[in-house]
DNA sequence: AACAACCTCAACCGCATCAGA
DNA sequence: GTCTGATGCGGTTGAGGTTGT
């Protein structure tokens, strides 16, 4: 949607003008200044960034708009089925940790996660009895603790496919929840919530 | 056709954390 | 150890689009 008119010009969103910096929908030119300064600079310095690429932007506003649109590899259109049902697991595991899950979703940006779960994810979890992604139930996808009274939690690998007939869902927990590659508070947190999940 | 209600998603805000001085 | 600016994250907002009445 990107609040772009049908002939592709931008409409402008219509916010409060504060410290004189643009706000609202970027535009194209915009866009090409931004890229092109991150193409110098590297996407790293953002305040440096906002200062040279002359968007009166700030330095947020820059890295943010890098983020969900400009970055390359960024996958747009609708979630599959496996993509789905990951976003349920790692959501199960690690709350609205958005960043974490979408490191583990190529190509995805934790706000379209967010965004997605908002609209779509968290009205099915609501949904009780009826909630079924990629062939497990939220029951199954309950802590074994909560099923069955026994204090232990188990993410459970998917068995099934939803989405495309006959294709089995090969979910490699071992691979998904890897987190040996984050950084240190990342993986002490995420070693003290499974402590907490055990205990 | 007109309007209202709901949906979607880009963008903003505030806070937490990190890193360098 | 403290301060300060930069960066990152999650919650929220709001405007356009879509659907229902």
């Amino acid at each position: 949607m990107a609040h772009t008119r049908a002939d592709g010009s931008i409409i402008q969103k219509q916010r409060p003008a504060m410290n004189e910096l643009n706000r609202g929908v970027w535009t194209a030119e915009e866009d090409r200044k931004l890229a092109e300064t991150i193409g110098i600079y590297g996407a790293k310095q953002w305040t440096i960034i906002a200062a040279k690429a002359e968007l009166n932007r700030c330095a947020k506003s820059c890295r943010l708009r890098w983020m969900n649109y400009l970055r390359p590899n960024i996958k747009r259109g609708n979630m599959s089925d496996q993509e789905e049902d990951l976003i349920m697991r790692m959501h199960k595991l690690l709350g609205n940790r958005w960043s974490l899950i979408a490191a583990r979703l190529p190509g995805r940006t934790d706000n379209e996660i967010k965004n997605y779960w908002n609209c779509h994810l968290s009205k099915k979890k609501l949904d009780k009895g009826t909630f079924n992604v990629a062939g497990i139930s939220t029951q199954e996808m309950r802590p074994k603790s909560e099923q069955t009274g026994e204090e232990e939690t188990i993410i459970r690998p998917s068995n099934s496919s939803s989405g495309e007939q006959g294709s089995e869902s090969v979910f490699d927990v071992n691979d998904f929840f890897d987190f040996s590659n984050e950084k240190p508070s990342t993986l002490e947190w995420v070693t003290k919530f499974l402590e907490f999940g055990s205990s």
